[in-house]
DNA sequence: CTCACGCGAGAAAGCGTTTTCTCGGTTCGT
DNA sequence: ACGAACCGAGAAAACGCTTTCTCGCGTGAG
């Protein structure tokens, strides 16, 4: 019984920040702090008795190691950011659940910087939070080009969603949102629609980008159909207030921007009194999980968003590890989810009716 | 021009960590790293020519401070922890929105972390996240009184969101739930109804719990009208699969344990062919931004969520900054939304029936 | 019996900052 | 003109941890 040693310690006075550090539980342990951390770190060349008395000394203290010290001297924080442009947007929201699920998994945290839209904010908070983490995840749908060039290099290591980069070792996660919306378009004309509408998203948006990309290719293909342009956002407001101007456009199937907007604009059809899908059609994009649950049921692209979160995860920690990685990237097809928003095309509107 | 001193140092040979750290600008600058550190926490004991000379180097350099190195010696990190028990849940997705958002405003980041309700996680991870923060909001719902209590100390700056605990300087922000679904029953009974059900959410959570005890206040005061218990969740699927239970209830009137779970109620109703409120009438809770826009609108009890983050916010600052705070916590009272989902009762339907 | 070797634990350096302490050089007052 | 404040900047300590380096002791072999 070699105690008393240490048993004599028994009042056991706080460093100077108050907290409970590895040099108290030194002294009481009777050993040198190296020792303790040694022992917490579960490193087996430390004497089995001495390791018991470190570790009731911890506990007894209750013990917790300062990350900030850890992560100085380790040089790494176990943490990742994540930079979304608006977390109130479900596409965004999934993402990060993806994501931190994921990461969670291998005991990684996650940091959230939100740029409320503001996308001169973008970079400098994408850099903030690259220098707190591991590694960084970036959505910045409206940043140029130009900038994400610029900026991308500074932030390794780095995924992007739904952005590409010309940099090396900077994965791109891009959802393929012009096939989505091509898929959706077919099927609106097989229903006999011949007369559509596409309530676009934000201006200067990527994936709006992607999905006016995607329309073009269509009208190649369809010259047979209208397929009109209507400006618009991102959200339920946008949809609702787009009303006026897709009964004034005259055609019977409406592409909206995402399920948001389709929601709005559906809800502002029923109050008009009309009838979705009898009189007008209405698809979303993304089907989100509100998507289901509409009434009448939403025709949408279906995007594995949260999926896509978590991939984000093994892509960043493959380059965290600085592992191989074959798939550096991927593209993501979004799947056709036919449900009770769209129905066959009535005889043609014709527009500027009232 | 006394240059040349320190142009001589055109070659700056990066720290171990190959990160441009303040030593490199120290040496390119031809200062100690002391005053570097000065010249960039905007210190005016420091020669201008100097300090311009350091902001050169540190500019050319592109230096950037380490966060962590920093966090260290200051004892603080500029971010705060959240934790949520479901990410998925517009509720906490709300709350999370409101803190963000408000924090950042005082330069401040979010780190979160989702237990996914996995409730026997909650402390570990609550513990984990505030030694990594500045201090820490929990929701945790499911927690045993108990188990809160045993943690909350370890916690302090602290702040809870619909808990409640005897510790001292731990403000707790909680909405009244009992209020609001006595509120909404008694706008149920208005219209006619006499039989009631309450679509109950999951068995162990606190703010159940209080929607239960108002209900219990309900009966008191109006023994004239039933109000039945249906087991249930907090989820779209939950509301859904309850259609049966719901109308073999008889019940006309419907209190959902949220909005969630009403649309997922209003959905299988409409798939049965029921029309809501004609036929039965469905609230929900919350008032998420989706309400506005169900078919029929959803009548509910609007909570100041985002508000609520954004009070959170404003409660753990305080602490943080040792102010004083009048304050300790606040009561929201929900408003009642009336919408389209709940419309005057029926001639009672009889239990039971196919 | 002595020497080399190995093992276990303490000493110390290092991570990147901030901040106190200290000291050399001015400047001002007398 | 001499000493006392003063000021600006470098040296060094501190933050809390990990890890390398070093050294003492014990064991086994020659």
């Amino acid at each position: 019984m070699a105690r008393g040693t240490y048993e004599r310690q028994a009042m056991v006075r706080r460093s100077a920040t108050g907290r409970i550090g590895i040099a108290e539980v030194a002294v009481k342990a009777g050993v040198s702090h190296a020792t303790v951390s040694r022992v917490m770190n579960g490193n087996f060349t430390v004497d089995p008795e001495i390791a018991s008395r470190v570790r009731a000394a911890a506990a007894e203290l209750k013990y917790q190691p300062n990350p900030v010290g850890r992560s100085l001297a380790l040089g790494k924080t176990d943490t990742i950011g994540i930079v979304v442009p608006d977390l109130a947007n479900p596409t965004f929201q999934a993402i990060l659940r993806g994501l931190s699920r994921a990461a969670a998994q291998d005991g990684y945290r996650v940091l959230i910087a939100d740029s409320f839209e503001v996308s001169s904010e973008e970079a400098i908070l994408a850099g903030e939070a690259r220098r707190r983490c591991d590694g960084l995840v970036l959505c910045a749908p409206r940043m140029s080009d130009a900038e994400l060039e610029e900026i991308v290099p500074s932030l390794h290591p780095l995924v992007l969603i739904n952005r590409t980069t010309t940099a090396a070792d900077v994965p791109s996660l891009v959802v393929d949102y012009g096939q989505g919306v091509q898929d959706l378009a077919g099927h609106l004309v097989e229903l006999g629609h011949t007369r559509l509408a596409f309530l676009a998203g934000p201006p200067r948006s990527a994936s709006n980008g992607l999905r006016l990309e995607g329309l073009e290719a269509f009208k190649a293909a369809n010259p047979q159909v209208e397929v009109l342009m209507l400006e618009g956002g991102s959200d339920f407001d946008t949809g609702h207030e787009a009303v006026d101007a897709v009964l004034d456009s005259g055609a019977t199937g409406i592409l909206a921007f995402n399920d948001l907007v389709a929601m709005g604009l559906m809800s502002g059809l029923h109050e008009r009194g009309l009838d979705v899908p009898g009189d007008i059609s209405v698809t979303g994009f993304d089907d989100i999980p509100f998507a289901r649950y509409t009434t009448p049921t939403l025709t949408t692209a279906a995007v594995p968003i949260t999926e896509l979160g978590q991939q984000a995860w093994h892509q960043l920690r493959a380059l965290i590890r600085k592992e191989e990685n074959d798939a550096p990237g991927s593209r993501y097809q979004p799947r056709l989810e036919i449900r009770a928003s769209s129905g066959p095309a009535k005889a043609p509107r014709s527009a500027a009716h009232g």
